[in-house]
RNA sequence: UGACCGAUGGUGUAACGGCAGCACUACAGAUUUUGGUUCUGUCUGUCUAGGUUCGAAUCCUGGUCGGUCAACCA
């Protein structure tokens, strides 16, 4: 007995407070100890890293107590969502590592249990047809100040509503002429009390549903229901919620409904520095063309940092790093660039490759020579194996890695320098040749032999160079991605200020490099570290049979820090 | 100035009446066939005023600050 309290406080320690309820629960055998969590998105959009943080929360939690996760997609205003979305969200999803327990479901799947419902609640005289149009209905609202005032058609006779709710869905009438309301209270301190719509006339074609009905419930008369009749017990959604709490346990309460009992929290959304989060300024960002897609790479959404290299690991993660709480908060965006890090540096094969080339020529190599020299694909990896880099006289470096007037710091080459090539020679600097416009166009350099990868020496170099052969080397198209926005809080502009003002317009930048061999006979493996330059990842498009990486500015790399210095 | 939610380093998050800890960031040093990685160290914190208590980040009261709510969106 003692043992077991022992055991409980010390793991409760670093539960969150949504592990601490539900272990309550379980501890209290409610729901005889059951989980069944579940995550709701509306298919109006691509999901993007907030969700992710809803979906690890939904999926750790019924995985931690051995429950399950449904998946249902709140499709329940028709005229802004698609089966494109639908999918896109089942993939990522499932990219994320989640299996959600079969079938996929759907608001819609309930209309029809929704509408009988309705007719409970009339039959009870807790709902009515009311007939006061949109404005109407907002100002006889009130303000969260005042009361408001009651609706004409509030104390209507049971059996007019239930005929009105009926022509209501046989289409007799257009759009805004009737809404099915709660009859709740009018002076509530909360607005969301005061007979809150339950349904409303739309014309619309339903994805899913077609043209068989013309009135759809609101959210917060389909998700609470839903989440009664899939028996869902723990409803968690975020903190603007917290105020339809109130309403979802209404329902629930005023349907006299005897099965599990499903109770709402709320935690905190994510926020992310220089991270634009809303889906509907994301949907513009994709239709006014400042990305191109949804599943642009610069993108915050799931789809775009797959294909900008992130692992469903580093997304995981991240998640868990970032915690769960019921304060506002806005995670530095290095947090979500360290796990990725973090766990590319485990995984990723490693590959050399020149961005901005310079020629290198060494001077005393042989003509014509060519060596072929051992490199570790992965030297995190104890098991690695080994791929072989041609080696030959006329080689490209960085440019950012020779500087005619080097600084004291600086440990690359430079006149009279010494450094070493990664797996092959030391070498020294004897000149450079430049154009008429002063760029320098050769490097060159004497290299000793005795000082090849493995053998003993005396020579002592600070720095050492990734390279490329020149005549081996393979071109490669490179996409440079910066962060799409140049201020921190991109959703918090001054008033005034359209958040697309900050749109930063050098987010991408294509380039041609030069790679080694290798990388092609590694497509399409995913998450590239590239030596001293950073993390890339293949995306998926390529296009003239080129390769195609995108590169993680952001990302903590040198390359960028020695621009910076210069 | 209605109701509700919240306030712990630059950023997140623990501590649930008993030593304010962890991570990210920043900086410094060590190692290094890339200035990466790895390792070590440093800086910085309980919004405020009272109260309860042997003892308060934690409980109570007032204040301050931030957020949310008046869609036939979710």
């Amino acid at each position: 007995m003692e043992k077991v309290d022992m055991n409980v406080n010390e793991t409760r320690a670093s539960l969150n407070f949504l592990e601490q309820i539900i272990e309550n629960d379980i501890r209290n055998g409610v729901n005889n100890g059951q989980v069944l969590t579940r995550f709701p998105p509306e298919p109006n959009g691509y999901l993007h890293i907030g969700h992710a943080k809803s979906i690890c929360l939904n999926f750790g939690l019924a995985i931690k107590y051995g429950g399950k996760t449904n998946l249902r997609f709140d499709d329940t205003n028709p005229t802004k969502e698609s089966t494109e979305y639908v999918n896109a969200i089942m993939e990522d999803v499932k990219w994320l590592g989640f299996q959600w327990q079969e079938p996929v479901l759907y608001a819609s799947d309930y209309f029809e249990q929704l509408y009988q419902y309705a007719i409970y609640l009339i039959k009870k005289e807790k709902a009515y047809v009311c007939q006061m149009s949109a404005e109407e209905i907002s100002k006889g609202r009130g303000t969260p100040q005042t009361p408001g005032v009651e609706s004409p058609w509030r104390n209507r006779a049971v059996e007019e509503s239930l005929e009105e709710l009926e022509k209501m869905r046989n289409a007799d009438y257009r759009e805004g002429e009737r809404v099915l309301r709660a009859k709740i209270d009018m002076a509530s301190p909360n607005m969301w009390m005061r007979d809150p719509v339950m349904y409303r006339i739309m014309h619309a074609h339903h994805h899913r549903t077609g043209d068989a009905w013309c009135i759809y419930p609101m959210y917060d008369w389909a998700h609470g229901q839903s989440d009664y009749i899939e028996g869902i017990t723990h409803s968690i959604c975020t903190l603007e919620f917290v105020p339809h709490r109130q309403l979802y346990d209404w329902f629930i309460d005023n349907l006299d409904l005897t099965g599990i009992r499903p109770r709402q929290y709320e935690f905190a959304r994510l926020n992310l520095t220089y991270t634009v989060m809303s889906k509907r300024k994301l949907l513009q960002l994709v239709e006014e063309g400042f990305v191109n897609g949804w599943d642009d790479p610069r993108m915050p959404t799931v789809s775009g940092l797959r294909r900008r290299g992130y692992t469903p690991a580093s997304i995981r993660e991240f998640a868990e790093r970032v915690g769960v709480a019921k304060r506002e908060n806005l995670i530095d965006v290095s947090l979500l660039e360290f796990c990725i890090r973090e766990d590319l540096n485990k995984t990723a094969p490693r590959a050399m490759v020149v961005i901005d080339p310079v020629k290198l020529i060494i001077d005393n190599y042989p003509e014509g020579q060519t060596e072929e020299l051992p490199a570790v694909i992965n030297p995190e990896d104890p098991d690695s194996e080994k791929r072989m880099v041609p080696f030959s006289r006329e080689l490209y470096i960085e440019r950012d890695d020779f500087m005619e007037e080097p600084p004291k710091k600086f440990f690359r080459l430079a006149p009279g320098a010494e450094v070493r090539l990664k797996y092959a020679y030391i070498i020294r600097c004897d000149s450079v040749v430049k154009d008429k416009n002063g760029t320098i166009t050769e490097i060159h350099c004497t290299y000793f032999p005795d000082t090849k990868s493995g053998m003993e020496t005396t020579r002592k170099v600070k720095g050492t160079l990734h390279w490329v052969s020149a005549q081996h080397a393979v071109e490669a198209e490179v996409r440079l991605y910066d962060r799409l926005f140049r201020v921190p809080e991109p959703d918090n502009v001054e008033e005034g200020q359209d958040f697309k003002d900050f749109v930063n317009p050098d987010s991408l930048k294509v380039v041609t490099g030069y790679g080694e061999p290798f990388i092609k006979s590694a497509l399409p493996a995913q998450g590239f570290q590239f030596e001293r330059i950073g993390y890339f990842s293949l995306d998926k498009d390529s296009t003239n049979g080129k390769l195609i990486f995108n590169r993680t500015v952001t990302l903590k790399d040198s390359w960028a820090k020695v621009g910076n210095q210069c």
